[in-house]
DNA sequence: TAGATTGTTAATCGATTAACAATC
DNA sequence: TAGATTGTTAATCGATTAACAATC
């Protein structure tokens, strides 16, 4: 379908999409133009239209696009009816948080296994399963095959930790200890969080002002 | 200083070279190249030296960059010494992970206030802060004046929410709510985290090639 | 049919990379 | 001084915006 391969600021705009169209499928909108989304969305309706396009024409012309068919279809395209087998590592306050606020299973994933090596949790329970102690990853790992791995653990174990798991099959990686993890392999995808620059940005605008007159 | 407003882009790299030169801190690396920067954080060297350049020159040529001058710089222009007034809205999991986990005071906020309106968990302390009902947020800000709120609430209740706390005075918000918070007002600051995009961009990545074969 | 809105090409804008003179 | 590496200008690349013919 694609002729050629998708620019990052595309795909990173795909779930915005998908978000904003479930609102309006909720609100019970059936069709709506590049240029009323556009609105919404603070993006302007010739990338909308161009991003659209990187995967075919979704929309009709002189109508617009259906709201229903066009979510429908960007759903596909992120492969949230896909179950991907995930596991998280490290569970700690940010862990546990992870595992019970994020939906996997709405964005194409399912959380099958938790694991840290702390005794004193071991056994208890998060988002309905159960802790497991780092012992047990290899043998879980090769039982029930999970392809992605969330990395809640500290900056120093984050490498080691990375090439044991890729080792066992893991490649792909939801990291956020604050380390950026970096993977030779290109079949190993990363998505590195950082909560931290992320306030640190925020920081920064706030006393802008303050810092460009310096 | 700065001769002209700093783009985006650069903003965002501001964090992660103040990261990385930390490490090399830690590690007693006491100068370094542009080249050896840029291998080390998959930066070209060319970028990091107009990076650099967009605030001054803080090199030194035939010598490279003095590591510890240039993360105090860096650390400058990010605003690491300052006190920013934070408080958090919403201490279900999410919010106390985040208040937990996140060192605000190395990044120039202070956390100094959580709200939340249930009643179970008020009063109970999350990182040595009681947790107070939304009753007192009003009296609370008007005493400390607190500048950046981190939105950990649901979808629905973030922009009316929003908007009241930019009557009591706050002009920047670190948004973990599922909702993209969009102020007309050009001096309110919005930081917008999605985990569930990141985590979508992610899975979408894992199975990339099925899709571009459709 | 006429009006609307897409799909798509061309023009613009901005960010990254390359190159090199300045200089430590 | 000679070698190294910056600061900065120019060239390239890619992403966004504008324009318009195609078409529903």
């Amino acid at each position: 379908m694609a002729k050629q391969a998708i620019s990052t600021p595309v795909i990173r705009r795909l779930p915005r999409y998908y978000r904003f169209l479930g609102d309006l499928e909720r609100e019970h909108v059936e069709r709506i133009s590049s240029r009323e989304l556009a609105q919404r969305m603070g993006f302007s309706a010739s990338q909308i239209r161009q991003d659209f396009n990187c995967f075919g024409g979704f929309g009709q012309q002189g109508y617009g696009y259906h709201v229903k068919e066009l979510r429908e279809m960007i759903g596909k395209i992120l492969g949230v009816q896909e179950h991907t087998g995930v596991i998280l590592i490290g569970a700690g306050n940010l862990g546990k948080a992870i595992a019970a606020h994020v939906d996997f299973e709405k964005r194409g994933c399912k959380l099958i296994g938790i694991f840290d090596n702390n005794p004193l949790i071991q056994g208890t329970s998060t988002a309905n399963l159960p802790i497991m102690p780092m012992e047990s990853l290899q043998t879980f790992c090769e039982l029930h095959c999970p392809q992605v791995a969330v990395l809640c653990i500290p900056k120093d174990a984050a490498q080691q930790l990375a090439d044991q798991l890729i080792a066992l099959g893991i490649n792909g990686f939801w990291n956020f200890s604050h380390f950026d993890l970096r993977i030779n392999n290109p079949d190993v995808i990363v998505e590195n969080v950082h909560l931290g620059d992320s306030l640190m940005t925020l920081a920064y605008c706030m006393h802008r002002n303050e810092v460009e007159t310096l």
